[in-house]
DNA sequence: CTTGACCTTCCAACGATGGGAAGGTCTATG
DNA sequence: CATAGACCTTCCCATCGTTGGAAGGTCAAG
C-alpha cells in the first residue's frame, strides 16, 4: 500500500501522513527501493486510530499519550480515562467560553432593528457606549 | 500616550498592537521624534472596541469590517447585524462540534471501569472494534 | 517512448500570539 | 553629568495542525 491508498484508507491526508511521521506520532514506514513508503494493515489500523482521535479533538500529543496506551496491552483503563476526562474539561471549557460569547452577542443582535438606521446596540456595546437598563453586557454572563 | 500605557488602558498587549497596525487593521498611529508610538485618546478607543470584539470571538477580518462600519456614521444597522448573526452561526457550529464530541467521549469514558484492568471501551472505539449493543458510537450523534 | 498519475523532499503560508535578541531612548537618582 | 533600569524600536522565530506548491524522481498504460 502507497501512500495515495493509506490517504483513502485511513481518511488521512497524505500530507498529514508525512507529517505524523516526521514528528515521531506514528513509527516510520517501510519503503520501497525506489523511496516510496508501503503501509503494512497494522500502519493503516494506527491511521485509523489517529482519524477516529482526531475526529474526538485529541491534540496530537493527547493521540501520542493514547498510542502508547494503546500498545501497551498492560495499560490500566484508568490511565485511559485519566486522559479521556482531562480532555472532556478541555472541552467542557472551550463549549462554555463559546456559549458566553454566543449568548452576548445574540442578545445585541436582538436589539438591533436591523434596517437602514444606522444606530445600533451591537457597535454601541463594542465601542463602550454603556446600554440602556434591561440589556445585560457580557460582564453578566 | 505610549504603547505600554496604551497597552494597559486597552487590555491588549504591546505585541499585538504592533502586529494589529502592522496588519492595517488600525491606523497608523503618531509617532515622536525618536521613533515611539503615540496613543491618542481615539486610538485608545478604537483599541478597546478590538479588545472587546476579540473577547466575544470576531477574528481580524470580522473587525476590521466591523470597525468600517463603526467608522462609517451611514452604515445600515442591518450590516452589522449581519456580521453579527454570521458570526453566531460560526460559533453554533463550532458549538455543535464540541458537544458531539463531548458527549461521545462521555459515554465511553462512562463505560470505562477506570481501574487497573486494561480493558477499555475508550480505546476499543479509537481502535474500530465494534462497541457491543446499547453503546452508540460517535455515528449516532 | 511518452504521458499522466503518482511519489519524494523542501519551503512557505495560514491566524493570533508570545519569546527573545540587539539596539536606541527616557527618566530618576547619585 | 553619568549611569542604571525601565521602556521603546525592529526583526526573526516558535507555536499548532494543515494545506499549497515547486522541483524532481518513478511507475504503469498506451
Amino acid at each position: 500500500m502507497n501512500i495515495g491508498e493509506a490517504s483513502k484508507a485511513s481518511g488521512i491526508s497524505g500530507k498529514m501522513i508525512r507529517y505524523y511521521e516526521s514528528i515521531g506520532l506514528i513509527p516510520s514506514v517501510g519503503r520501497t527501493e525506489a523511496g516510496y513508503r508501503t503501509f503494512s494493515d497494522k500502519d493503516i489500523h494506527t491511521l485509523r486510530f489517529i482519524a477516529r482521535a482526531r475526529s474526538l479533538g485529541f491534540s496530537v500529543e493527547q493521540m501520542s499519550n493514547l498510542l502508547a496506551l494503546w500498545r501497551d496491552s498492560n495499560r490500566a483503563s484508568s490511565d485511559v480515562k485519566a486522559v479521556a476526562y482531562a480532555h472532556i474539561e478541555e472541552l467542557d471549557s472551550k463549549i462554555e467560553k463559546l456559549i458566553a460569547m454566543r449568548q452576548t452577542l445574540q442578545h445585541l443582535a436582538e436589539h438591533c432593528h436591523g434596517d437602514h438606521r444606522p444606530s445600533c446596540p451591537i457597535l454601541g456595546d463594542l465601542a463602550g457606549v454603556p446600554e440602556p437598563v434591561g440589556t445585560p453586557t457580557t460582564a453578566d454572563v
